[in-house]
RNA sequence: GGUCGGCUAGCUCAGUUGGUUAGAGCGCUCGGUUCACAUCCGAGAGGUCAGGGGUUCGAGUCCCUUGCCGACCACCA
């Protein structure tokens, strides 16, 4: 790699300390260019051919509505595995694209167009196609520059978009397929309506918000004129196309009106009374107007009983004109003809009364209009016979939800899948590709490729249906027609099915699970065997983020000022396996402060050592390793495992959490504290070489370890490190994941870690006793028979000395001062200079403390129950803290009485 | 209505098969110009683990229940 800043500085240049490294971590000077050397060198291109194993994500596609918001960061976790995977060894592939979001993107430039004062049929087709160009051209861009600057390692020369020439004869052939195969068909039923849209929406992409509304109970007298039934609607309007009133069939205040006929007021129509299960004798009076045309459930018992359908309010939400509507009602809004017929209603003695009544009422997801149902010819895709294997692949394990939660759901939603409504009547999206012969009402075919005559009777005159696709049947085909599918392509036949999926819960229906019955009909495989659910970020009060309220946030503006290393671990962190989470910018932070530490001890490090230390470990003699070396191993092995094994459970978060916990606290606070006198030594002294040694090989391992998680900060320290000079990004044949080296040592950790509580409780002593902070303290150290050797001479000794300022003498010259206790092991401590020579509050403080302790651990013991059936590990392990313990008390009791 | 998640320090959150005296970051208090880092170092204060009940020798952790917050699915006019 080319560099140009001093940071990205080749290892030898920095080694031989020509350029320094700077004092501070700057991610903004240097990740944007870093970025563009890794992309130019390629680092991110899979080749088919390949021999090594594979590892594969289909990126889902960013909808082109917009810019990317802070929730985007979380594909994060995507990057983070492909890096982890390259560092394996694995050939990986992340296929990157962008989605055109048809009635999304639809409603925004409509919206553009409104504010222009214009409209999509003012300007007609060809401009509004030029519109669409336009936006594309704007936002597509921006938001991979996004993504780049997040140092994702997307394949780039593979990017997709769902409306590429590629793409579009993939949904073609989709839909032709599953035509021919009868699985789509065209038919009335009832459907979501956006009037404002224009078009018919999905049952998920309609949103329920909660109305405060008024429930009317209306008069229905019974056409022979012997008695009436009353019903309760909150929608008068859509009374003109009752064809039915129902009662529940075991509702005996009803029976005898079964069969006979009520009379709609104002319209004067025969309404039959059927008998219908669906009706509850508990809500309202129990009498149900029927409305098939403009109501899911109305239209059910439409059918089972076979009503006449009749529609009230057409497509642009207004009543219609037919010649059973009265006149001054025709052609009125929907909502004024409600109050002129609760009107005509009350003036003809029709309302019985009315009261407040709060439901949800449905509105369309991308333009807040409320929707109508109403019936209209669409476009379905059948389901039953798609859900079926995609439903076994789940209840087989072939797919896996992590959190695992997740796929009871899909199960769940699978299960009950009706079928889906796949038309819209915008202009933005695919067009459906069934053509009409002008010649005959009966040829109508499908077709990939455009046709030119009519292939039952070579009519030339042919019209294209004018409807357009739900955006979600052609993300469905994402995973396999991104990599060249219909067409048997090498992509193909090396990377499908892909590996990982991961994504928004929300998704699960809208795409999930349409992936999967897709790859099972299409691929004959499924599209990935795991399903990796992200939490959902939002705003620091755990509302949802929205960029109308203002609570949204630009990935960049976090980028800008925290670097994306940041923003990334910070990803990395909340993404699973939690449901929700808060934007916390502190959070963020933290992760900037944790780089520039990382920097700096690595900078300590380097300069320290000598370019002849760079050897590795295992060039060392053996015995060279001291305590704490052994000591900060063994935490090291641990850190491996731990990073590892998150990593493969999909917990990222156990992963970057230890490696900070382990590189600030255990290496820089503890370790490389320790270890600065032997750095001081004579190049060649042994203690110098193993500490040197251990500190760089140490810096090896965690760089490895971060660098999925923070790839900028660990690769401009990685090219500064002994190595072949590859960059870390790079995928290499040769795996480079550390693995764990059996260097554990349970024991050594604990006693070593009990001579840093010493060090610590030294330190408040000192404070307590108004030491001056550079005041060297002499003190005296007493072992108890059981101290680990550790403790009694060299290293322990040496760095308890360092650590905690003292001078460690045989005999104290006066009193002690202070006596500080640990395990095993007692320090008294001389006066300071100036302050209170003891400190007998504290003192007491602590044999209070004791004191409860014993009291505890005592009360504990001399239970029978305890002793008997808790694990004899745990009864040990409290036996042995009651005996330090009183050990510790007695010191405290003469300590005491020494001060006073 | 169904399902799921959450409720632990002032704030945001860890706490993986039940077992030392419940942790971290930020914030706060006190002290530090030690030649890696003031984007730092050291020390400290701060929690009846949402309420109630149960199982257990032992519960933040398991079970039941109540409450509040949030999400997804369903859609009784």
């Amino acid at each position: 790699m080319a560099a140009t800043s001093d940071q990205t500085q080749p290892a030898g240049v920095a080694a031989a300390g020509v350029v320094p490294m700077p004092k501070a971590w700057k991610p903004q000077e240097v990740e944007e260019h870093m970025y563009r050397e890794w992309e130019s060198a390629g680092l991110f291109s899979a080749a088919a051919d390949d021999p090594r194993p594979r590892f594969v994500i289909s990126m889902p596609p960013p909808n082109i509505t917009g810019e990317l918001h802070l929730g985007h960061a979380q594909y994060t976790v995507q990057d983070l595995y492909c890096r982890y995977k390259r560092l394996l060894g694995y050939n990986v592939l992340w296929v990157p694209g962008t989605d055109h979001a048809a009635l999304g993107t639809n409603a925004l430039i409509e919206r553009q167009l409104a504010a222009e004062g214009t409209s999509r049929e003012a300007i007609g087709r060809a401009s509004f196609d030029r519109r669409v160009e336009e936006w594309y051209a704007n936002y597509g861009p921006r938001i991979l520059n996004q993504l780049r600057r997040l140092g994702f390692t997307a394949d780039w020369t593979r990017l997709r978009f769902t409306m590429d020439p590629a793409y579009i004869r993939a949904v073609r052939t989709a839909f032709v397929r599953l035509y021919d195969d009868g699985l789509i068909y065209r038919g009335p039923r009832i459907v979501n309506w956006c009037a404002h849209c224009a078009s018919s929406v999905s049952d998920l992409e309609v949103d329920w918000r909660e109305h405060e509304d008024t429930l009317y109970y209306i008069r229905y007298d019974m056409a022979d004129g012997d008695g009436s039934l009353t019903i309760a609607t909150v929608r008068p309007e859509t009374m003109l196309a009752d064809t039915a009133v129902a009662v529940n069939p075991s509702d005996d205040r009803y029976r005898r009106y079964i069969g006979r006929y009520a009379r709609l007021p104002i319209v004067g129509r025969e309404l039959a009374v059927v008998a219908d299960d669906y009706v509850d004798p508990k809500f309202g009076t129990g009498a149900l107007k029927v409305t098939p045309g403009h109501d899911p459930n109305d239209y059910e018992i439409g059918r089972r009983h076979d009503l006449e359908i009749l529609s009230s309010i057409d497509k642009e939400g207004n009543i219609v004109s037919d010649d059973w509507v009265p006149d001054e009602l025709r052609s009125r809004d929907a909502l004024t003809a409600r109050g002129r017929i609760v009107e005509m209603l009350r003036d003809r003695d029709h309302l019985v009364r009315t009261e407040g009544y709060v439901h949800d009422v449905g509105h369309c997801d991308r333009c807040g209009e409320v929707i109508e149902p109403l019936v209209d010819d669409q476009w379905w895709c059948a389901m039953s016979r798609l859900a079926a294997p995609a439903i076994e692949a789940v209840e087989d394990g072939r797919i896996r939800f992590h959190p695992e939660r997740f796929g009871a759901g899909y199960l769940d939603w699978m299960r009950r899948l009706r079928d889906w409504n796949i038309s819209r009547q915008i202009w933005l999206g695919h067009r459906v590709p069934v053509y009409y012969c002008s010649r005959d009402d009966q040829h109508v075919f499908a077709s990939v490729e455009p046709p030119t005559a009519c292939p039952q009777c070579g009519g030339t005159e042919l019209r294209q249906d004018p409807d357009v696709l739900d955006t979600w049947f052609s993300s469905a085909l994402w995973p396999f027609a991104t990599l060249g599918w219909p067409d048997d392509t090498p992509d193909l036949r090396a990377f499908y099915p892909t590996d990982i999926l991961d994504t928004a819960r929300e998704i699960i229906p809208l795409w999930v699970s349409r992936m999967i019955m897709t790859g099972l009909r299409f691929m004959d495989a499924e599209p990935f065997h795991t399903v990796v659910i992200h939490a959902v970020i939002q705003d620091p009060h755990g509302q949802r983020m929205s960029k109308s309220k203002g609570t949204g946030v630009d990935p960049l503006e976090m980028v800008d000022r925290y670097g994306a290393d940041a923003v990334r671990a910070w990803s990395a962190d909340v993404a699973l396996p939690r449901q929700d989470v808060r934007f916390d910018e502190d959070r963020i932070r933290s992760y900037q402060l944790f780089a520039n530490k990382l920097w700096n001890v690595a900078r300590f490090a380097l300069a320290a050592t000598a370019e002849t230390e760079r050897q590795g470990l295992d060039s060392l003699p053996a015995g060279a390793l001291e305590e704490f070396d052994r000591w900060i191993l063994s935490r090291l092995d641990a850190l491996i495992v731990r990073v590892t094994d998150g990593l493969e459970t999909y917990r990222p978060g156990e992963g970057i959490t230890a490696i900070y916990e382990f590189t600030w606290h255990d290496f820089a606070d503890w370790y490389v504290e320790a270890i600065k006198p032997r750095l001081r030594l004579q190049p060649a002294d042994p203690s110098r070489v193993a500490a040197a040694s251990v500190a760089l090989h140490v810096l090896d391992v965690v760089i490895r370890l971060l660098h999925p998680y923070m790839p900028f900060v660990t690769e401009a320290l990685w090219t500064r490190l002994p190595g072949d000079g590859t960059p870390l990004t790079a995928g290499t044949q040769v795996p480079r994941w550390p693995a764990p080296t059996g260097r554990q040592d349970v024991a050594l950790e604990r006693s070593v870690e009990s001579l840093f509580e010493v060090v610590r409780r030294v330190r408040d002593a000192r404070k307590e006793m108004g030491a001056g902070e550079r005041e060297t303290l002499p003190a005296a150290m007493q072992l108890t028979p059981s101290t680990a050797g550790l403790l009694d001479a060299g290293e322990g000794r040496r760095a308890l000395g360092l650590l905690a300022r003292l001078e460690l003498v045989e005999e104290l010259p006066g009193p002690a001062g202070r006596v500080v206790l640990g395990d095993g092991i007692e320090v008294s401590l001389g006066a300071p200079a100036a302050g209170a020579a003891a400190d007998k509050a504290s003192l007491e403080r602590e044999l209070k403390a004791a004191t409860a302790n014993i009291d505890r651990l005592e009360q504990q013991l001399a239970s029978e129950a305890f002793v008997t059936r808790a694990n004899p590990v745990v009864v040990q392990r409290s036996r042995d803290q009651v005996q330090a313990a009183r050990e510790k008390r007695a010191a405290l009791e003469e300590a005491i009485s020494r001060a006073e």
